[in-house]
DNA sequence: TCGGAAATGTTCACTTTTGGACATGCAGCG
DNA sequence: CGCTGCATGTCCAAAAGTGAACATTTCCGA
């Protein structure tokens, strides 16, 4: 989604909201937590993930920069379903429930923008739920890897994909982290994807797209 | 989602768009289909399905009444991901891309509306997303039971499940016919559920819940 | 009422996935 | 430098799930 085009509104958020910057790794709302606030994420990278009774951890968004989240409260959950976690550092407005539906009412131009945000979110869940019915958790690592990838698709592709664990990456695909380390390394042997010996991981997307067209 | 209390916009549909009826079994949109319409299902059940290259079907939703579908080509989707098909006889609303682009931006009530379809419809998304990704498929069997026990969940609980059969089950569950046939025997044994002998299964939530909380 | 089609019950060999355990490699730090 | 804490590589037995076959039951139209 691209909003940088209709500053006003991005103004008004941050009038009617309250900007705060965070560092990598902190907290931005945890799952349980009293929703009241759709936030706005203004640059950085954020996971939205949700532990289970048992412990496990799934990853079910990552959210770029100009997108909202925790708009779940707006639905009617009074608490959330899901915890927020910065990637990178972030800048991040929080508006409260009452301004948020406020602006649906009175700027359609917002409102809009917001539809638009919510459709996408809608059609790209849809692709994460039918990827976990269809697929084998080989196709689903190739295919978060391809995504983080192409990250912002308007953008060029983002062959150097940034530090995430393989905890982190296993969370993502819905597994564990000894079956992705194991596809890494094939991946990895089969040329798809290569170690840059730092932070980073160089994926060839015409080949890794192999994986999943079988 | 209640439409009930503002016939004008229903009203407006109806004349922006075109009313048609279905028998049961009938396709409204075929996966691959080109997508240049969104729906409003006025009466009847519908079946939101997908199948994949290797013969799979998945079903990642059922639409109730007064409820909106086919609403991905507004996200920019050319063609159908994943195919309609009414369950009980239907009458269904087709509302032309450009007439729904329209009343969102004339009619703020619209709008709202139709927001808080896209809303909710996330919401149980990511719940089936993550029930995908935490539960083992007898507790998704167990949950797809109950919140079709509860369908419409306004309404009083529904103890009678009309006629799906396994197949579909074991689609919307996630899993295959031959496990969906074991654990309704094995929920029926435990007194979870009773086949009423007709088309009809009846559905004891609170021992089904067991199933749930492990 | 009969016969076929569809749905369901049941079984089983095979594959995938899990959930550990353990070893190794690689920082940062006193 | 050695220690410590992570992240990763590797292995494996047990559990879950698959996919297909076949038997049985139910439904429905001729």
């Amino acid at each position: 989604m691209n909003l940088s085009s209709s500053k006003s509104f991005v103004e008004e958020l941050d009038e009617r909201g309250t900007i705060r910057q965070y560092q990598p790794r902190r907290t931005v709302f945890a799952q349980g937590d009293v929703a009241d606030a759709v936030y706005y994420l203004q640059r950085g990278k954020i996971k939205l993930s949700l532990v289970s009774p048992r412990g496990k951890e799934a990853i079910i968004g990552i959210v770029s920069a100009d997108a909202f989240f925790g708009e779940g409260c707006l639905a009617g959950q009074a608490t959330r379903m899901s915890g927020a976690t910065t990637i990178t550092a972030c800048t991040v407005a929080r508006i409260p429930k009452g301004a948020i539906q406020d602006m649906l009412h009175e700027q359609p131009r917002f409102a809009e923008v917001f539809t638009a945000h919510l459709l996408s979110r809608n059609v790209r869940i849809e692709e994460d739920l039918t990827d976990q019915l269809f697929n084998s958790s080989e196709k689903r690592l190739a295919r978060v890897l391809l995504l983080l990838a192409n990250y912002g698709k308007d953008a060029l592709p983002e062959p150097a994909i940034g530090k995430l664990s393989q905890q982190t990456l296993a969370g993502m695909v819905g597994t564990t982290r000894s079956r992705v380390s194991f596809f890494m390394n094939k991946f990895r042997a089969l040329g798809y994807i290569q170690y840059d010996g730092g932070t980073n991981v160089h994926v060839q997307a015409s080949l890794l797209n192999v994986i999943l067209h079988e």
